[in-house]
Order: C-alpha cells, then structure tokens, then sequence
DNA sequence: GCTTGAAACTAAATCGATTTAGTAATTTTG
DNA sequence: CAAAATTACTAAATCGATTTAGTTTCAAGC
C-alpha cells in the first residue's frame, strides 16, 4: 500500500528509504544513479527500493549531493542576480550577460562560476532562502527593491560580496544612475526646441527614479520659464495607461507642445494619443523618454531619450562585485553614473 | 607576508585556514560568522584569523554551508529554467513567473522553493556545473538550446524533471507550438485581404521555429495561388536588418502588398522600411508578425499576430514539470500547443 | 589551599548523499 | 573437493562548514 508522503513531515532521506525497504543506504543511492546493473542488485530489491521512493515521495537534497559530488580540486563560485518577482528583467538580463562575460573570463581548470537570476516577491526580501546565512550565493547583485528591503537591508550587513543597484544603502556598495539629472536634461532639451507648454507624464504610483525626475524636469522648467509644466498622471505604467491619460488631458484641450514621459512603456502609450488626436511628433508635440525601453529606437519616430547610461552602470556593478569578492576593497561606497543622451527624431 | 590564492591551487577550506594560522577549524568558523565576541576568542587571533582568510583568498563552499545550515524540517526545493545565454528572456520570464506562482501555492511551513534562471552557452549546455550528476536541481526547464544541446540531451536522460521547451526529444516531456500551423495561418490571412503578393521575412540563419513558419507559408500560398512568394533574406534578427532587407526589397520595385515577418524584431524594422518608402499599414502592405514582442500591440498600426499561445504554453509546461516531480506521470510525452490569432490593424 | 569562574580555546557530531573497500553466501571450475 | 569466482549486498569514509559540549589554563574569592 503506498504510504503518501504528508507535506508536514520531515523529508524523506536516503536513510528513511533504507529503513523502510530494510536495506543500507548505499543500496538506495545505487538504485537512484540508475547503478544497480553494474553493482549487480538483485532486480526484486531494485524494484523495492524503486516502490519506496515512489511511495515514500522522494526529493533529493541538491545541497548534499552537490557536496558530496563535486571535484575537490575546482572552486566553484556561485554569484546571483536577485530582482523582485514584480520587475521587468530588461535591465537585469544585461547585468547577467555582462556578470556571465566577466566570470567567463575568469573561469580556468579549477575555477568555475556560475550565474543566476534569483526572484524575491518585492517587500519579501528578507524570506529568501540562504541570504542571511550566505548559503546560497558568493555574491551579489540586488536590484528592484522595496522600500521595506531596504530597511531589512540597512539594518543587515549581508557577510559577503553584495552590489545594489538604484538605491542607496549606506553599509553596502551602490550604483546608482541619476534621475534628477535626466529630468534637468530632458526639460533643457524641450525648452531647447523652444516648447512653451511642457508637460510630464508619470504612473500614479511614482517609485523613486520616477518621482526625482519628474521633480527635476519641474523644477527646471519653473527655473527657466517662471510657471510650473502640466503634470499628467497615468494609472498604472503600461503602454495603455500612459495613452489613457494623454488623451484625457489632450481631449480637456488643456495645452502641450512637449512631453516628457518618465517611463518609456508611458511614451509609447502617448505615441497613440498623440496620433490618434490627429497631432505630429516632434512638430506639434516633442517627446523624450528615458530609454529603457527594449526598442526605443524603433519608436515611429524614434524617441529621444535621457537616461540612465545601462552600458556604464553594469560595467560599474560588475566590476565593483568582482573587487568585493576579491576583498580589493572592502568599504561600502556609493557610485553615480551620469545620464547619457541619444538624441532621435522625437525631439 | 601575504600568501596569494593561485587559481591552480586547491580551493582553500576551513580547515586550511585553520592549519595556517594554528588553531581549529571551529575557531576559523566562529571568526567567519563574526561571533568571536560571543565565543570570546582573544582579539589578536581573530586579527591573525581574519589576517589568514584574506592572504589566502578564501571563498566558502555554499554547498556545504546550505547543508549544515538547512532546517531539515522543511524540504527545501530548487527549480531551474535553463535558458541560452544567447537568447532574449521574453518567454523564459513568463515561464518563470508562473513556476514561481504554482511554486508558491504549494510552499508551506515543510516545503519551500526556490526558482531561478540558469544560462549556458548555446550548444554547451553539456558543460553546465551539476546538470549530469543532478546536484543543482530538483527540476528544469530547458529551452533555447542548439542542435548540439539536442543531441546531447537526446543521449543522456537527465535523471530528474525535466520539460524540454520547443524542442522535440524523443526521451523528454516537451511542450512544442506549431511554427508551420503559425505561417499557414498568416498566409491565410494575407491571401484572405487579397494580397497578390505576399512576402516573407526571414533572417539568414533560421532557427527551426523561423524555418517551419516560412515553409509553411511559402507552401500555403503555392498551393492557392499557383506562385511562390518572394523570399526578403534579413542578415540578422534585429530591428536595422529586417529594415535594411525589406528597403533593398522595395527600392528595387519588385512588389509586395502583404508581409509575413517570422520575427516581431522584423517586423518592426520592416514597418520603418514600409513607412521610408511612403507606403501605408495596411493598405499598401499589410503586415502579420509572430507575436515574441512585448509591445506588438502598440507598435504603429498595432501588429496583427498569429504565433505561439504563451499563456497556454507556460502552463502547459509547469503543470508537466510538476506532475514530474511528483511522479504523477513519468512517460515522456510531446504537447503541441496551436497558434493563437490577434487580429489587429496592420492586417 | 581549595573551590569557583571566566577566558580561550578544541574535539567530535552533524547535515544528506555517494563511493570505496570489503564481507558473507553461494556457485562454478580445475 | 578445495580454490576461485560470482552474487548481493553493507560499513565506513568522505565532501566542507557549523555547532554543541566539553577541556585546559589562569585568576579571583573565601
């Protein structure tokens, strides 16, 4: 009769296995690496045991097997990329490729990296397994988080090589890109093609990339022209949100011949109300966006963009990872990487 | 003076730390968890400790760790998607999403699971640390491999839950959509707005995805017209090559009044092309993609797609990987899953 | 002078699976 | 019929780090 493994029990070890058939350990493990042939099992006992894992519910324990399993003379490093469940990987699968390339590089006969994404449900920072005891990773890039992991973050000084990207940690290495120097740029670059009603689009829930330079681009404008530019407030920062919100304040008739959308998911939504309000870009309305968008430049027309330089922050957050590890240098230390402006025909 | 780590040496343990300074590997542990207060080691041989960890370039050893540091209450569970480096992570962060979620639903106070995206070089997933010998998961995803990835998967049957994505493998479940069901629906719809001309777009080298959505549609269309229709080779896969081709295309005058791109990434390069040459979407050309885009639905005109149902393949090949490791089901088997259609402006 | 306490450590068990070296029982061979 | 070979297993070591339960040494207290 099959003995149904119950999810509150304990989990089911070789050993249990081996008690339950009446047989040693090895046995059992012969039997899972499919060895038995060659270790000459009688097949009765080989089906036994098979009947016990099945009923028992086996599931190996990785860690164990990975101890016992590995070539002693080769170090093997563990480095993960930890972004919330909730955020695009747009940026982290370029951090991941240029981590790849790095440990590729370093990579010999006895030493062997290997990478991964990790995701944690944003604000649940802390419940990852193996953060607090260092078992799971080397090293560390982490990235997408709440405000409440940083808190949990702030006040735990992870014991290994860590690298956060976009917030600043003071007990921890940081990359930070500059969001109130996108916004001063983007409003010099509207004002530049002499727009006199500026607007700014951003996400009701504003995170805090978004909110700085939406308060930059403001409080360039108001510098430069005395009045304060239109703020439109999208719903959320999907595409659809962003066309919704344009289109309410178009159809309001209230004014605007330049726009600068916070998020390039907002632009592309805008793109549509611009369009479908019968208006031309850039000649009625200038858009800039942020460039974090996969294709920007493959927006009709192609949107101009101020915003984080992706190229120099990874290479930034990579190296520093590396030196960590290396022990290189050990204080905690804050980068900015200035934003980088490619100009398209949008504005 | 400081000894350094040569990477040809062996990796350097607790215990060699121990050796070098001249105390036990329990001292050596204390000092590495930062509870030589609590212990009371005197401080000067924490120093020479702390001293011995950076001269010889120590790194622990996860595994070890995760297993002596592990709660053998709960069973902790790792689950993969091993996806190429090479290959853009649109699909493969769905996947994850949904791994993620089902994973959730069946984490409780004993079971816990972590999930995350693992690369390899396109045709070396052989060489994945821990793949063979089953130390590094309790279940994988496999998707975007090379030919070469397949015939070594096809040889050797991975002694764990695998689900193999959009590849056939004899030895493995696999979830499959159906690229020639993809390019006979497309040329349906070209042909069924009256296109006289229809013509693919394809990059160089085609995958075997790209390879059956073009034959497909190549067939299709011979088999109601009588013709076959033109071929627009693109270098690559990218935006700039699918406009490149398709602008030599037009600027030669040779005609086209309806496109199948077998890539988004085309597509939209081809919509910059068609827009260059003053024709319009869809009246002078009318345009089908695939759907691999995130935004095909706010491209200019939104992009009609007929190609792979992702929500239906996601899940497909979770409730597969976990039936899999609950033994529920242990045949291989392969699971196609037919295109889905979104008509939108662009045809 | 003997106990008590603290300081500064160490030995050995442990986590779970695998593998090597071996053993006992039976069968084959010269 | 004894020696060799085969069958069908098991005991114990191992992987690397952590932790518990000591042990030793020295100083202070009565």
């Amino acid at each position: 009769m099959a003995v149904m493994a119950r999810s509150d029990q304990r989990p089911v070890t070789v050993h249990m296995i081996a008690e339950h058939v009446g047989v040693s350990a090895s046995a059992v493990s012969t039997v899972l690496a499919d060895r038995h042939e060659e270790r000459r099992l009688a097949p009765a006992t080989v089906e036994k045991i098979r009947k016990a894992v099945r009923d028992l519910g086996y599931v190996p324990n990785v860690a164990a097997r990975r101890l016992r399993a590995h070539d002693p003379e080769v170090h093997h490093i563990e480095l993960g990329i930890l972004t919330s469940f909730e955020a695009p990987l747009f940026l982290v699968s370029r951090v991941l490729r240029q981590v790849q390339r790095m440990a590729d590089a370093r990579t010999g006969p006895g030493r062997n990296f290997s990478v991964s994404i990790a995701m944690f449900h944003a604000g649940r920072l802390r419940e990852m397994a193996g953060l607090l005891n260092a078992s799971r990773f080397n090293g560390v890039v982490i990235t997408n988080t709440l405000p409440e992991d940083d808190a949990f973050l702030a006040t735990t000084t992870l014991p290994y090589a860590v690298v956060v990207l976009g917030r600043r940690l003071p007990n921890y290495c940081c990359v930070l890109d500059t969001p109130g120097e996108s916004g001063r740029r983007a409003a010099e670059i509207l004002l530049g093609r002499g727009c006199r009603r500026p607007v700014v689009l951003t996400p009701a829930l504003l995170t805090q990339s978004t909110a700085e330079r939406a308060e930059a681009f403001c409080t360039t404008v108001r510098a430069q022209t005395g009045t304060e530019p239109a703020r439109v407030v999208a719903e959320g920062f999907t595409p659809t949100h962003g066309a919704d919100a344009l289109r309410a304040h178009l159809g309001a008739g209230r004014g605007c011949d330049g726009l600068y959308a916070v998020t390039d998911g907002l632009a592309l939504g805008a793109y549509q109300a611009i369009k479908d309000a019968g208006r031309t870009i850039p000649k009625d309305i200038a858009v800039v966006g942020v460039g974090d968008h996969e294709h920007a430049d493959f927006f009709d027309p192609p949107l101009t963009c101020v915003g984080p330089s992706n190229e120099t922050i990874v290479e930034q957050i990579v190296t520093q990872l590396f030196d960590l590890m290396n022990r290189r240098r050990v204080k905690p230390r804050e980068t900015f990487v200035p934003p980088s402006v490619a100009m398209r025909a949008s504005a």
